[in-house]
RNA sequence: GUGGGUGUAGCUCAGCCUGGAUAGAGCACCUGGUUGUGGCCCAGGAGGUCGCCGGUUCAAGUCCGGUCAUCCACCCCA
């Protein structure tokens, strides 16, 4: 084969696709719901709006990046997530002048240089909702609560499990982190050659490590909840009441620390046991700073994002609903006079919102009926010389294999008989 | 980036261990049984550089090496 995918890309094939319209539609339709609008933003940035965004010692953009020169000379980078790219919109476009809170979703490919793997490819799907200008707990418990309710609604109900968690203000996490160094310090030998460079760079991050010792050293290590500053640990609280008034589900998870620099106060995962490794569907949390420090306004702003290709992957394991691209009139013609009248009476149903299949090579009666079933047609429209004749077209009703016969420009009929 | 599994028809896979002549099955596709009526059944047909490159051998789908892809785990993340 001269021409192949490239590695970690994979189309989405007819067949698949109906799966992904649901749970797109089904996104937009719960967003907006939630006073969420759409919000389009380039593919391609300049490389520093994720620099700054994401952070200079993530992983994503230390050495996941597709990132490349223009012609000019300007680095450009294709979007590894979305909020940088939201942020640097709702900046230029000055959304925060306009109103007083401002709520976005956005959905597309996003790239990142990783290994492949079932649930994590390099060129994938995310739909995030991002809210601006609202500090309140009130917030981080709508954005819970809205991402709930659409996995409730695609049938996740009994297989994803809420994990939220505080890394406090910046205060906060100052202090805790130099009681994590002080605490880890000692124990460093211990710890996988990984987390002891975290320990200069980013020592919460020893907390997700997944090596056992590495494990057993962070069980006593300090938790964040006893470092947290009193303004953050009122918010933590009033997020975990309003959760509890709400009958949201969820368990807090002192582990969870989330790989981007920029998430302040709040942070949750979205889990599920079913994808093996991969087990984070959707993830989000807080980010106070980030929109002052890609030169904004001061703004508070919450957040997350949704992997499509794990969620699609999950509900394909879970829902035996057939998504089947649907054909609701076949029309079989015998015969070259009878085509263009065929034509006409599927133009006429297009126009009333008929999805009508019809074949453009001369077939065998038999093998358009075979056709037919095969696309799962209600109803076939038979029309050959006899019928042109005669002036009367025969509808063949698939499930019930009964026949009527109706007038060949009897549209009103027809429409009222397959509907 | 590290370790392991897999790669044979459009799809799912058997054959590989223990090398041998035209490489198989099911599903899907086409034709016919029914001269103008689908599904079930029956008969027939078409479809394969056995991922790619090299090596061993009289002989390689089968053994060996490399490479690419994919899957699983690590890592990271959605």
């Amino acid at each position: 084969m001269k021409y192949k995918i490239i590695r970690g890309f994979h189309d989405i094939l007819p067949g698949q696709i109906e799966r992904w319209h649901f749970i797109e539609n089904t996104a937009r339709q719960v967003f907006e719901s939630y006073g969420f609008n759409e919000l389009r933003i380039p593919v391609l940035e300049s490389t520093d709006i994720y620099c700054t965004g994401i952070g200079d010692t993530t992983d994503i953009v230390e050495k996941e990046m597709y990132s490349f020169d223009d012609r000019d000379g300007s680095s450009l980078t294709l979007r590894p997530e979305g909020t940088a790219g939201v942020v640097r919109s709702f900046i230029e476009n000055s959304f925060y002048k306009k109103t007083p809170v401002s709520k976005f979703y956005y959905m597309g490919p996003m790239f990142r240089h990783e290994r492949p793997q079932k649930g994590r490819y390099r060129g994938f799907n995310q739909i995030g909702c991002e809210y601006f200008g609202s500090q309140s707990a009130a917030a981080d418990a709508e954005i819970i609560l809205m991402l709930w309710y659409f996995f409730q609604k695609i049938g996740f109900t009994d297989s994803v499990k809420i994990e939220i968690n505080s890394i406090g203000d910046e205060e906060s996490r100052e202090n805790y982190k130099t009681a994590l160094v002080n605490y880890l310090t000692p124990l460093k030998e211990g710890l996988c050659d990984q987390c002891n460079r975290k320990l200069g760079t980013n020592p919460l991050r020893i907390l997700d490590c997944k090596n056992e010792s590495c494990r057993e050293i962070t069980v006593n290590a300090p938790k964040i909840t006893d470092y947290l500053s009193e303004a953050s640990g009122v918010h933590f609280n009033k997020l975990i009441q309003i959760l509890d008034d709400l009958s949201v589900p969820y368990n807090v998870n002192d582990k969870i620390v989330r790989g981007l620099d920029y998430y302040t106060e709040t942070v949750f995962e979205f889990t599920t046991d079913k994808l093996g490794s991969q087990n984070a569907i959707a993830a989000g949390g807080r980010y106070n700073n980030l929109v002052e420090k890609m030169g904004g306004p001061p703004t508070p702003a919450t957040g997350f994002a949704l992997g499509l290709e794990r969620i699609v992957l999950l509900h394909e394991q879970l829902s035996d609903k057939e998504f089947k691209f649907p054909t609701d009139v076949y029309i079989a013609w015998i015969g070259e006079d009878t085509f263009i009248p065929a034509m006409k009476i599927a133009t006429e149903l297009r126009n009333n919102g008929k999805s009508v299949y019809i074949e453009h090579e001369s077939k065998s009666i038999k093998s358009q009926l075979k056709r037919a079933n095969k696309l799962d047609a209600g109803y076939t429209l038979i029309i050959g010389e006899e019928e042109l004749k005669s002036g009367r077209i025969i509808v063949r009703n698939m499930k019930k294999s009964s026949e009527e016969s109706i007038g060949i420009e009897d549209t009103g009929s027809l429409l009222s008989y397959i509907n």
